[in-house]
DNA sequence: ATAGGCTTCCAACAAATGTTGGAAAATATG
DNA sequence: CATATTTTCCAACATTTGTTGGAAGCCTAT
């Protein structure tokens, strides 16, 4: 608490005025972080509508990878979320099966009935903790290959293309687009 | 350290007198983690030797799986490692590019002069940090989708099959070894 | 058995950290 | 301008946490 609040220049006190307790805090940043998120998800989908599928993954996975590089925090976070072990439990946030569901729904893979299967959901969150996995990584794996900023994101989008384009489009060549 | 202590029946004191500070203890830890996932790789490549891509990655990520379900500190403390941001920094260990490199050549994908690509052992690298996540974040995911223990560890296997083996084994059904 | 080492624990210290009371400063309202 | 309300900060508190000194217990070799 002392350290955000010295981070944005107020007293620590004053940060409890305003946020309350650090659990109410960090559940405010998550709702924050997470609301973010959706908009870029939204936007995303507008730019990718109608075209192909491998293309759609293409360019989904450029637009969000650049998204998350700008705001490393929201990977951070949400990592923390799922792997961190607390003594107290947690509040719960419902929204990203929803949000797995849209991305489900928004690469043709809905069941019969409309729904989205939990396979499909699962499959869907392993690309979400992919592009996480590397963002929040950066410092630590940028590190142990020697890759300079530029050449570690390039990296990362080209090897998550290289996995998720033959596993979700079936045969597709890569190409560049951003 | 407290807590450590207490959850082996030793008392604080005895701990630092074993282990040292809480720096030399974490490095231990990591270390011991390390070597005995080193001896894993050793033990999933003896199994799947002289067998078929497609099949060598589904036996590979079936043994992973499962040895990971059943040492999970191994994940969640791996996954810290990458990800967690401290103030002190930490010591290095530099194994993982040797795994991941390792894994490369066992998959086959080494270049013309039999040293591997930083691009391949990226991939690698995506691979493994792919079972951390779906091991590490059981408590999280298996909640989330409504998942028991079987249910949520056999949709992982699943997940990662689904998506690791069009990646690296193009063509090939995925049928079921475990 | 006993001297000397090794091991264990209790108690304490210092620093870090979550949190709050209350005074001062800033702002809004009449 | 005077008063009421809101906002900010300082100082303190209690708890948690990393760490250590020293006494007591245990083990081994003579």
């Amino acid at each position: 608490m002392r350290i955000i609040a010295q981070e944005v220049g107020i007293d620590v006190s004053t940060l409890y005025y305003h946020w309350g307790d650090k659990g109410d805090l960090y559940e405010a940043v998550l709702t924050d972080i997470t609301d973010d998120l959706g908009s870029e998800l939204v936007r995303v989908e507008k730019v990718i509508k109608g075209r192909p599928l491998a293309e759609r993954i293409e360019i989904a996975l450029d637009m969000l990878i650049d998204y998350l590089f700008e705001q490393s925090e929201i990977s951070n976070l949400n990592l923390m979320r799922f792997f961190y072990k607390t003594r107290h439990d947690m509040a719960w946030d419902a929204r990203l099966p929803v949000f797995a569901a849209d991305i489900g729904r928004s690469m043709g893979m809905r069941q019969p009935d409309g729904s989205v299967a939990t396979d499909t959901k699962m499959e869907v969150l392993a690309i979400i903790m992919a592009i996480h996995n590397f963002v929040s990584g950066e410092d630590f794996f940028s590190n142990l290959f020697n890759l300079g900023e530029e050449a570690y994101r390039k990296s990362v989008k080209r090897t998550l293309k290289f996995i998720m384009i033959p596993a979700f489009a079936g045969e597709y060549q890569v190409t560049h687009h951003s």
